[in-house]
RNA sequence: GGGAGCAUAGCUCAGCUGGGAGAGCAUCUGCCUUACAAGCAGAGGGUCACAGGUUCGAGCCCUGUUGUUCCCACCA
């Protein structure tokens, strides 16, 4: 057995510790028919950088279940894996490019892929290593990439899949296009932010009369691609206009006037500019009311090579010429300010421009109906439920997902086009011929899929799918439990719902374990810009991933975000190295050879600890089903520092003081046998530690990861003793408040008289009695006969404790000590009668409830008799 | 415009299906008691945001109000 040091160092620890699990493969999840499969897919992490706070709480939650599991007897499979992140690496890539002064087109697709490869070679592995650092117990075996062949396969599968079920298509659409990535992006994709613009008041002419209509507008660059005017439904202040044409300022082009139910009268002028190009109301509008489409931007945003003096401008310099031309040609009414929404790009917040392009589209309806079922009948549940109205609320209004992206680095598109016949191919594999013509001059589309297409997939591709005969997948879909965080529910979580449905018939995971996100000591959002994120690798470094784990564990509930800070990591490490030093301080009292399990013979203080710890496991365990996971931990804490540390430890000092070796060996035992059992509790929160402490405990397995967890045992519920250790607890803690108030030193050791009906309790806490309540001499008696005058007192529920008074006292303290006792449990006996008193009560409530209140006031009544007594006594 | 969360000790947060308010940190007072000063023993500190209601009983359930954070939404 090795010797532990002093001071706990992680750093010694964990990563030889984590070395041995990864040599040892515990991590490995077999098929095995006699268990149970219990598994859990990693939210592959993106590639594009490192790891932050949120992964370190994301993936610290996921260990803890898996670890748990495994340790419950599960065939537990963690699946690790990371993510191409499409958008996010492309535009990554690309800055760097640009620092050689490249861009994409420089390089071509072939070489920008290379790179991108190369990117993944680094920056994934990367993340590999730091997840590993964490403790993260993932079946490195079977790590993915959402790039690699089989997820491919995957999305090609389901791509030619859905298309062939028509829930596929391609169409000439708005769609949101971010200038800056140069690619469309789904709804889901849109960040929408409130900015300060205008809104511009335009005077629109009508065609051969004097008059002319206002539209009102935030974006009047865009009226060069006007192709209506749209007055509300019997707006009786249009309503002769309608049907007449306007001829557009600067263009002279002649426009329609329509009355439709989008506009709102109230609002600006009640008529609208219509521009079905650019805008996605307007697109609608356009569709309804037959209206042509006029591009005015490319898709840089600068205006088109056909608008004049303003082409090739970019958007913000068009529309200041464009003001400027309409207030100097009278057209301009007025300029008010107005703050709205306006769409950016999640990914580089570049204000997104609607723009008509033609892309490819999942059909959502089909695909949420049965998703929506699913939830609502419990096939798969949100903790805390109510982020399933979140989900509802989504799914139920959801519009066809816009999958293509004009970006290289992604599942290409599996779809080819005929360069003779114009024949549209969508196929798994590469198709060599035109089925229609017979000619070979195929052309694959030039765009990839969303990064989110394959996300989707992952807890089937990952398991082998579409292979039918996978093993994995046969054994260990749907997974379990996916732990994530509540930003993610649209992108991710919500579209692997239907994609499971809908390519395996069955939901993914029957949990979704929401977490929030970690915020700064300020509780700001930890985030680049504002340069307050902090690095986890830091922390681990500087404090252990131990001390990191157990503070993000403890210091989250479930669906609520959480503050990072020093402080609490700090408090976490002080946790750590009390374990530590427990551990050290039983191993300083073994001496060789150590009979294994608990001794025949218990004594009161193992019998009080072992309730306890029965009571722990009880409760603890109750706490990790029900994701309360923090509360878990958290009752771990308490029992091995408040129990086992603050009590048990300093009681059995005096077994393990005897000469006896007997006496010694079982006191050695229980502590041996306490100390692993809370390990155990504590190992998911707390890996490394309890590793390294548990295999240097005698008898121990070869690993604690893999030890049954702790089990509740009828045979070790010993409520009585519990009862009555704490009694003598408790008077010994009356007894230290009392000569901590006198000032008393240690050394100070005086005679205690204690008076209890329970004297044969006592006898057997008689010799550590002595050592909490610093006496020197403990007499136990059935009543008090000696003069009181001389002594002071603690009353606690079922004794009373009586020191000299000698020069400890000082009159006047400790009559108002024991006056405001007595204001106390006053107050105590008005409450309880009060409620026994209460007709109310004694009909209605609980008759347990009721014997409880009744003992109490009994309890109640006897402690103010006998601090009457002591007061008298005081004189 | 809809919807949700949060509001508990100076700070950060727990409080499970309603039965006399808790922890950590911070503060104050004693202790280097031979595992641990990253520690030990004590102490102070809360009309549980506000107002109603249900109940024998409300931090917890209901209604409203205020403050705060967030999500969703096509008002140009």
């Amino acid at each position: 057995m090795k010797e532990l040091e002093k001071i706990y160092d992680p750093k010694k620890v964990e990563d030889k510790v984590y070395k041995n699990w990864l040599e040892n493969k515990y991590f490995h999840a077999e098929i095995d028919e006699n268990k149970t499969p219990y598994t859990i897919v990693i939210p592959p992490p993106n590639i594009t950088g490192q790891l932050h706070m949120g992964h370190a709480l994301d993936n610290t939650l996921q260990d803890i279940l898996i670890r748990y599991k495994r340790m419950q007897g599960f065939a537990a499979l963690w699946v690790p894996g990371t993510d191409h992140a499409s958008i996010a690496t492309e535009a990554k890539i690309v800055e760097a490019m640009a620092k050689e002064g490249l861009t994409k087109e420089d390089l071509g697709r072939e070489k920008f892929l290379e790179r991108a490869w190369e990117w993944k070679r680094v920056y994934g592995g990367r993340i590999i290593e730091q997840l590993k650092k964490l403790g993260s117990s993932c079946d490195w075996d079977r790590e993915r990439f959402t790039l690699d062949e089989g997820c491919s396969k995957a999305v090609n599968e389901v791509f030619v899949n859905l298309y062939n079920k028509g829930l596929i298509y391609q169409g000439e659409r708005i769609v949101n296009w971010c200038p800056h990535c140069m690619t469309s992006i789904s709804d889901a994709e849109v960040e929408f932010e409130e900015q300060a613009g205008h809104l511009w008041h335009i005077k629109y002419p009508i065609k051969d009369s004097d008059e002319y209509i206002v539209v009102a507008t935030t974006r009047p660059e865009t009226m060069l691609g006007d192709t209506g005017v749209a007055v509300g439904v019997d707006d009786e202040r249009y309503k002769h206009l309608v049907g007449k044409m306007v001829v557009l300022p600067l263009t002279g082009r002649e426009i329609p006037i329509f009355e439709d139910s989008y506009v709102e009268k109230e609002f600006g002028t009640g008529a609208v500019k219509v521009t079905p190009a650019h805008d996605p109301n307007d697109f609608e509008m356009g569709v309804r009311h037959n209206l042509p489409i006029i591009k005015v931007m490319e898709l840089d945003a600068h205006m088109c090579a056909d608008t004049g003096k303003y082409a090739g401008m970019d958007r913000y310099e068009a529309r200041k010429a464009i003001v400027a031309d309409l207030e100097e040609q009278g057209y301009l009414v007025k300029i008010e300010d107005y703050g709205h929404n306006v769409g950016s790009c999640y990914r580089c917040h570049t204000t997104i421009e609607p723009m008509i392009s033609k892309q490819w589209f999942v059909k959502m309806e089909p695909l949420a109906k049965p998703a929506i079922a699913a939830v609502r009948g419990g096939e798969t549940k949100f903790v805390p439920e109510r982020f399933d109205k979140i989900f509802f609320h989504w799914m139920e209004n959801i519009k066809d997902w816009c999958i293509s992206r004009q970006l290289w680095w992604g599942h290409r598109i599996p779809a080819w086009y005929c360069q003779e016949c114009g024949e549209v191919i969508v196929a798994k594999e590469t198709p060599t011929v035109c089925p229609k013509c017979g000619c070979t001059h195929l052309v694959q589309d030039e765009d990839t899929l969303d990064t989110w297409f394959s996300s989707a997939l992952w807890p089937f591709s990952t398991l082998g799918w579409p292979n039918e005969d996978s093993e994995d997948l046969k054994y260990f879909y749907p997974t379990n439990t996916l732990v994530t965080g509540y930003d993610i529910i649209f992108f991710w979580v919500s579209r692997m719902i239907f994609s499971g449905i809908e390519h395996m018939g069955q939901v993914p995971f029957d949990t979704v374990f929401i977490h929030g996100i970690v915020r700064d000591e300020q509780g700001r959002k930890m985030s680049k810009s504002l340069g307050n994120g902090i690095d986890p690798l830091e922390v681990i470094d500087q404090y252990g991933a131990d001390a990191l784990r157990y503070t993000l564990a403890t210091g989250s509930s479930a669906g609520n975000d959480t503050r990072y800070s020093d402080e609490k990591v700090k408090a976490s490490r002080n946790f750590n190295n009390k374990l530590w030093n427990a551990a050290r301080f039983i191993q300083m009292n073994l001496d060789g050879e150590l009979a294994d399990g608990l001794p025949e013979k218990l004594e009161l203080e193992d019998k009080w600890i072992l309730s306890t710890l029965n009571n722990v496991i009880k409760s603890a365990t109750e706490n990790i089903e029900g994701y309360d996971l923090g509360l878990a931990a958290q009752k771990a804490n308490d029992f091995i520092w408040d129990c086992i540390c603050d009590k048990y430890i300093e009681i059995v000092k005096l077994r393990l003081n005897s000469e006896d070796k007997e006496v010694k060996d079982n006191a050695r035992r229980v502590l041996v046998y306490v100390m692993k059992e809370a390990l155990k509790l504590l190992h998911p929160f707390m890996p490394f530690i309890t590793e390294e402490i548990y295999l240097a405990l005698p008898n121990a397995e070869e690993t604690i990861m893999l030890c049954q967890w702790p089990q509740w045992k009828e045979e070790l519920v010993f409520e009585r003793e519990e009862a009555s250790l704490t009694r003598i607890l408790e008077l010994a803690k009356s007894i230290r408040a009392l000569r901590a108030q006198m000032q008393a030193h240690p050394s100070n050791k005086t005679l205690l008289i204690i008076e209890t009906p329970h004297i044969a309790d006592f006898e057997q806490g008689i010799y550590f009695v002595e050592k909490f309540a610093f006496a020197k001499e403990v007499q136990l008696v059935e009543k008090f006969e000696g003069d009181a005058k001389a002594y002071s007192q603690v009353v606690v529920e079922g004794a009373r404790g009586f020191i000299p008074t000698g020069d400890l006292v000082d009159k006047d303290k400790e009559t108002a000590r024991l006056n405001k006792e007595l204001a106390g449990v006053e107050k105590d006996i008005q409450i309880i009668s009060g409620k026994l008193n209460n007709p109310g009560f004694m009909a209605k409530a609980p008759e347990k409830l009721v014997e409880t209140e009744k003992a109490k006031l009994a309890a109640a009544l006897s402690k103010k008799e006998k601090i009457l007594e002591s007061l008298a006594a005081l004189g």
